[in-house]
DNA sequence: ATTATCTATAGATCTATAGATAATGC
DNA sequence: ATTATCTATAGATCTATAGATAATGC
């Protein structure tokens, strides 16, 4: 039901998709799908929560791990963020661009959201070039740099066929040349982001 | 009837905005709005097509301009976006991001676009950085540059009372950096894009 | 004569609920 | 006894059209 769901919402928007066509699409009647949920707003919202929310508990686990250098980490974060927007057969992170999920019905996924962008934020304080500026400068690269990742979900729209991995490399290494490391560093921090990875699982 | 119709799209959605909201925030009736449009349908297409067509005639003016380095005509292709995307009360970007935007129904809008995007891919290839580039890579480079660029209908959804100047200034620096021009060369860049853009009217 | 606007409405949805029936699990 | 599913439907939309009336411009 779910997976139904989110494929029609990304691909044909919240309120042009009937309960009936996400029923129907999950081989269920339009009135079977009240058993499972409350109505079509608790579908997003499960659809909304269970994409950002990984992300939010990676990038706590990123900002905990001070053994490594902020630049790595934001590397790591930046790559698995475009792996979760990007992931799987359908576009998850297109959720994020329907107007109806900035409603204050979906309150509960633009608070998890907005914590993690400020993830980004901490991890991008902590890094050479973040430690020389000002709080106000700060807050605009982050908005940039979270910015950058998300913009995967329009490339992935417009191109359905991309390799979602060498999207997130490229993006993270994107990521770490915004956030101002210079050209020299990207590929040193890339090579520790992606063991930080590896070593992961 | 369109400033009507931009303001409710952005804020609510296309599907979930009806006509009767659109004509009577415009002060008619319901039934008014078809003596101004074919239906619902074209007023969406005339405000997709009115936001990126002056962004496409900006595009080609500078893609025509060889005589200034096309990094600095990149940082004002990009400065000269945001503010469209973002200009004006409401946040005309946002009707991107309508997943009924992405329907065969507009493939004018969308091939409008796409034409942008080819503009940003030529001046990308003519900087020094971009020269250096295998083909493929410099497609990866145009989207990433591109999905900055619009990234900044996000940020600004997020936050609309930011100043669309300062972040147009930072995205175009932004989208300097992930060109791969270096640290050093990106305030110069700036500083001749700023002239060209003084420049022009 | 044309343009702008209105009221009224046909026809097509769409969501959520009521209530019945079948399947499952203790 | 509970869970899963179905049919049927009330009530509320929503789009586009028909047809009337008023305002405008030649």
């Amino acid at each position: 039901m779910l997976a139904a769901a989110a494929e029609l919402f990304t691909a044909h928007g919240y309120t042009a998709t009937s309960t009936r066509a996400v029923a129907e699409r999950a081989g269920l009647r339009q009135a079977s799908l009240y058993h499972y949920f409350d109505g079509k707003e608790a579908i997003l919202a499960a659809l909304l929560e269970g994409t950002v929310r990984p992300s939010l508990e990676i990038a706590r686990e990123l900002v905990r791990r001070t053994g490594t250098a902020a630049e790595a980490r934001l590397w790591a974060l930046c790559h698995s963020d475009v792996l979760l927007l990007c992931g799987g057969p359908h576009n998850p992170g297109a959720l994020y661009l329907l107007p109806e999920a900035q409603t204050e019905r979906f309150a509960v996924f633009q608070q998890v959201r907005a914590e993690l962008k400020a993830a980004y934020g901490e991890l991008l304080t902590d890094t050479e070039p973040g430690a020389a500026l000002a709080a106000e400068e700060l807050a605009l690269r982050t908005d940039l740099v979270f910015g950058l990742t998300e913009s995967v979900i329009l490339i992935r729209r417009a191109d359905p066929a991309r390799d979602p991995r060498v999207l997130a490399a490229a993006t993270a290494d994107a990521a770490l040349r915004v956030a101002g490391v210079p050209q020299r560093s990207v590929a040193r921090q890339r090579r520790e982001g992606q063991r930080l990875l590896a070593a992961w699982r």
